[in-house]
DNA sequence: ATGAAAGCGCTAACAG
DNA sequence: CTGTTAGCGCTTTCAT
């Protein structure tokens, strides 16, 4: 197959007889040229199938017009939304988006946070896996100056820029909703607390008990992966408990969801002999049964919120680093599985 | 922020007291350079933080080493399935991906190719979306030598190269199940058959009918998009019939769930009153009640095929114009809400 | 085994 | 308003 030949802003001059600085300026849109040499230069570009060589211009302009993602799995509602959201905003910006994901791995999440640093991404925009201890792997960006917004799971110990959901009080709401619908015995399975969105609920839900005069009980507390099979382990234990916990809040809608199937397997009902809370509104949680009870929260916005700031930044429009944490609202989305007493007032 | 000066081989080369074009080699294991010299040169760019240009080098060596991809969405396990596969594959061969989709849109498809085809790509890889009537906007690609793979959601009747499932055989297997299950009045939701993957299981279920004495009823015949609102139409639809029908196929499993939630909301028992069966083997289908029979077939597995022959071509290493179809195994998963006659030896 | 030098296509400083 | 020119960092002949 013969390619056939690129053509270049060498060949809009020469055809037009004018400067290729001309054809330059002409093509991004600098006021400075004539209006008709202008329209010349887009026409004859169009007419040649002209396309712009970014290469030539990145390396000229030292900056690559592309921002990194680093998530910690793709297969999830709220992922693909934070995604979408991002391209959204990088898109109608100009910027190309490299996305990476790191399988819910420290180790592939450091590679590719060094992977992109080669690529020399303008910034980057990240969410830590599971087990990810410090945020050493990203010294490199920050050394150089390349800026990193963090979104959703994120490292609390530090000041950097960070676009999150008020977790502590999601989990506050999950949890005193339960209460509220007479649960006395809550059970709460979540994943490893090193995360902040973990640990964050946890706190929700124990600050939610406190102030209802419930004490703490560690063993109604579970720590797993997100897995289907540690999502049956916690419902199987669930269910040999005497007595039973009344009421669960678990930190993810596939999980709820699997633990669901679990206890009806059981002959368990649910709301009635135990109400169950998810989190991240996935489209799964309407189709079970009962429908679940889950929070809400917005990760296009979110996507979108990151990928702005990032932008506006680098475009110098302003300094992200001034605001260092952005928390979006989320909402309770009441559905049957908790409801022990009927329907709430709307 | 002060950004600390990019290393380039101009500081190696000096540093070292050897010539740029030596660094340059040494960097990409020119065997011509002796180990010494390209030991140092190795010990020294990793002292200094040394990173490739990869501007210059795409500059100069008229290369991208980027592969685009169009997909008609990004929310279904089997997409993200499709990337996974992509992405492994493009990344041991150091292929960087740049990921758009359509959102089921020609319009967005055709902006999709457009830009994918001013950033350069090497490559490309597409799944079409809904409307999409024609090919002409690959024709750009065509026309440059630039190499398109078609995957899943392809057009027929001309001669690119793809990556598909055999899906008349899918539909004929997943029809064909439930004939053998005692079913008679066999409805089937499908989407625009404009679409291979539509109208082939449309084909499938067609001739599993003749082959089985069974008129076709273009009463029972459903094409819909894939909302959930369209979901709740058909089954509405479905759910007036008289005789209502006592099986259906149901191209998408998400619209399968919905469509049983409607059924079982109307007292309708799956699969005695109505067998069920969908397409994709999303998680969902195991969570719902009861678990649904579908279509699994491979995501990851087309993907990384996909790209695979993809790279191969531009590398040179094979010509993935001689082989232009590619078929990938399906398997009929069958769990319950098809099983009117209880389970089938496996 | 190494070096010199040309040039990939573009931008921007400077000079008209 | 337009043109000239010097690179951006790298690869790749062609010499040596």
């Amino acid at each position: 197959m013969i390619k056939s030949k690129e053509i270049t802003i060498y060949d809009i001059a020469t055809a037009l007889n004018i400067s290729i600085a001309t054809v330059s300026r002409a093509l991004k849109d600098d006021p400075v040229v004539n209006k008709k040499t202008r329209k010349k230069v887009f026409e004859l570009a169009e007419e040649l199938g002209y396309r712009t060589n970014h290469f030539a211009r990145n390396l000229r302009q030292n900056q690559t017009k592309t921002i990194g993602i680093i998530i910690h799995e793709l297969n999830s509602n709220f992922i693909t939304s934070v995604l979408a959201g991002v391209e959204k905003v990088t898109a109608e910006s100009g910027y190309d988006l490299i996305i990476t994901h790191s399988s819910e791995s420290y180790l592939k999440e450091m590679a590719n946070a060094k992977n992109l640093f080669h690529k020399r991404v303008d910034g980057l925009i990240a969410s830590l896996a599971f087990d990810t201890p410090d945020l050493n792997h990203f010294q490199l960006y920050i050394d150089k100056g390349i800026p990193v917004m963090f979104i959703d799971r994120v490292e609390q110990d530090r000041q950097n820029t960070v676009v999150i959901i008020d977790n502590a009080k999601c989990g506050y709401q999950a949890t005193a909703h339960l209460i509220e619908q007479g649960c006395k015995r809550i059970a709460h399975i979540t994943s490893s607390l090193k995360r902040n969105v973990y640990s964050q609920r946890y706190k929700g839900y124990r600050d939610a008990l406190f102030d209802n005069n419930i004490p703490l009980n560690e063993k109604l507390v579970f720590v797993k992966d997100l897995s289907e099979k540690s999502a049956i382990e916690a419902a199987l234990e669930i269910l040999k408990m005497k007595p039973m916990p009344d009421g669960a809040f678990i930190t993810n809608d596939f999980v709820a969801a699997v633990c669901m199937r679990t206890f009806k397997e059981h002959g368990i009902k649910i709301p009635g002999e135990i109400a169950v809370v998810g989190f991240n509104n996935d489209a799964i949680g309407n189709l079970i049964e009962p429908t679940l009870t889950t929070i809400n929260y917005p990760g296009k916005e979110m996507g979108q919120i990151a990928a702005r700031n990032l932008i506006n930044h680098l475009k110098g429009i302003s300094d992200m680093h001034q605001t260092n944490t952005i928390i979006v609202r989320t909402e309770l989305l009441i559905r049957k599985s908790s409801l022990k007493k009927g329907i709430p007032i709307k």
